[in-house]
DNA sequence: CACCGTTACGGTATCCGTAAGGATT
DNA sequence: AATCCTTACGGATACCGTAACGGTG
């Protein structure tokens, strides 16, 4: 059994079972892949792969198994590259964040800017997803560490680093009867049309949670995936808007005023999501420790082997 | 990369850092071994082996993360051949058992009796071990499955499932003033010497348990490791001996009398221990099965899954 | 007929084993 | 002096790429 056709196989699997595809993307020819997972069949004893005449149609059951291990396997060894490239001192390298609108928008680019300039050689990958997408490329794999607030409590796959909390304001173009009040409630907010972000997002259910409380049936015209686009309807008068503070600058924003509303509406707390059991490079506890400056290198590794089954 | 390197590494390392034994284990030349690792720590870029001139003395810090996750790997890549041999139906393997001796003395020779005629291709080891051993050998692989009363509820990377259920019962020679009383109390027990198991035996805990709630201090005069050990010097006359039930065989044992004593001691709970992440083969299964028919197949995988950080 | 996977074959790189060398206890 | 790891070298093996073949839709 060689590693390589354990990479073989689980090429030819993502690609969905096409092994020209795969032998491409691993840039090596197509009937070298195809003998190396035969060999590998004949040598477990096991057929893997389903074959139709010439064609592959499908996984067999024990291949089903074969595969998961095979994919831990793979991720192990990747492992140990990195404690190779990381302990040579290599600053090069990748690092790939999956995270909302709120948090790339708002949050994320001074830390970036830092890491970028601490870490010239390491490729960032920044790629914005829904909270279902984020957990899914967590979990996979595809990127080193998600940075979310909905949605990936609930993974066990997922070592949760909480970062930071906070909460939201009411904003409304310059001279809306809001403005004047002494005091913001949800009764007063309820009265107007209301813009704020879809479900599952940016702490949207801490947003239905109070209202549903106070018995109130908001008036919820436009449910956008970001802050950007409310801003925008409410500029345009559509509504009034519930946003995340952060996204709110009085420099940027001048067409809009905002109204702190923290002591209507829970926190909500922004996490870092890890996979277990992957081996971070040195540069990853940086990016983390700028991000959430309580989370030091330490703590990270503390909280990577809680809850595991350890070995 | 090459798992075969990586078996030459952990093969060194498990002999204490010495190449010539690993070699000679690993059935090559030793040349061979020390070349591999060189290479892998050449692709690694890490330093894993500290060498003094030409010595090897110990193992670098980073060096320890790689075994650490090379271990991992070797144990994926036997799951692979399990499960390759077991679906090709193959009634031949292996299977290690690490117990205690009451296990081993009168819990197990029917099933192992039973598991030989209906698996006759498989090599059953036997080990019989302290609570520390069992649980050593579970973890570290050693063995596939630990079977124990005490002390292996706390281990994490083990998977623990109940088997079943026992009390003890007090031995004492023919004639012995206990045996014509009408009830059997601990007040009354410990007014005689008494032999039983050593601490961390065969349910000791439970016995020490009871006395202590009654604030008796029995006088032990021989803690013994097995009950075989126990009814000799019961027989002997030295004092009257407290045994697993299972233990006693009225055919047997014609020279020791028994009282039931399931009344004055908490029930002991056997269980059978399984390293997480852990490929069963098929006759595993059936072992446990015959040793505690309440868990069958989709029992343990259950169970095995349950905690799991998963995939 | 266009696409895809398997088989056949020759070149090359890798790995293994033997023999010799240098260092440490 | 004995043990032990490393280096050097020759041979066998395994792997890879090109080319040709056989099925499939």
């Amino acid at each position: 059994m060689k590693i390589q056709q354990l990479r073989y196989l689980y090429e030819v699997a993502r690609q969905g079972l096409n092994v020209s595809l795969a032998a491409e993307k691993l840039h090596t020819s197509q009937p070298g892949v195809s003998k190396q997972i035969q060999l590998l069949e004949e040598e477990l004893g096991v057929d893997i792969l389903v074959r139709h005449g010439k064609r592959i149609t499908g996984i067999t059951e024990p291949g089903q198994k074969i595969l998961a291990i095979t994919e831990r396997i793979l991720r192990e060894t990747e492992n140990l590259t990195r404690v190779g490239a990381d302990i040579t001192g290599e600053t090069e390298g990748s690092l790939s964040i999956v995270t909302t609108h709120t948090q790339a928008r708002y949050a994320l680019p001074s830390v970036i800017k830092t890491f970028s300039a601490r870490y010239p050689d390491v490729q960032l990958r920044l790629h914005q997803g829904n909270p279902t997408q984020i957990v899914e490329m967590a979990t996979s794999g595809e990127a080193d560490i998600a940075i979310a607030t909905e949605a990936i409590a609930l993974c066990e796959e997922l070592v949760m680093l909480p970062c930071y909390q906070w909460n939201r304001c009411v904003i409304a173009p310059p001279g809306h009867p809001l403005l004047t009040d002494p005091v913001l409630t949800l009764e007063r907010i309820a009265e107007y049309p209301i813009i704020t972000y879809d479900f599952a997002f940016t702490g949207r259910s801490q947003i239905n949670k109070a209202f549903a409380e106070h018995n109130l049936n908001p008036n919820v015209v436009l449910m956008a995936l970001d802050a950007d686009v409310i801003k925008t309807y409410v500029e345009l008068g559509l509504g009034i808007g519930i946003v995340a503070s952060m996204a709110y600058d009085p420099q940027r924003d001048r067409n809009l005023r905002a109204i702190d509303a923290s002591h209507l509406f829970d926190p909500s707390t922004t996490k870092i999501g890890i996979r277990r059991g992957t081996y971070l490079r040195g540069y990853t506890y940086a990016f983390i420790e700028m991000f959430a400056p309580h989370l030091d290198h330490s703590v990270v590794t503390a909280a990577m082997n809680t809850g595991e089954t350890g070995d």
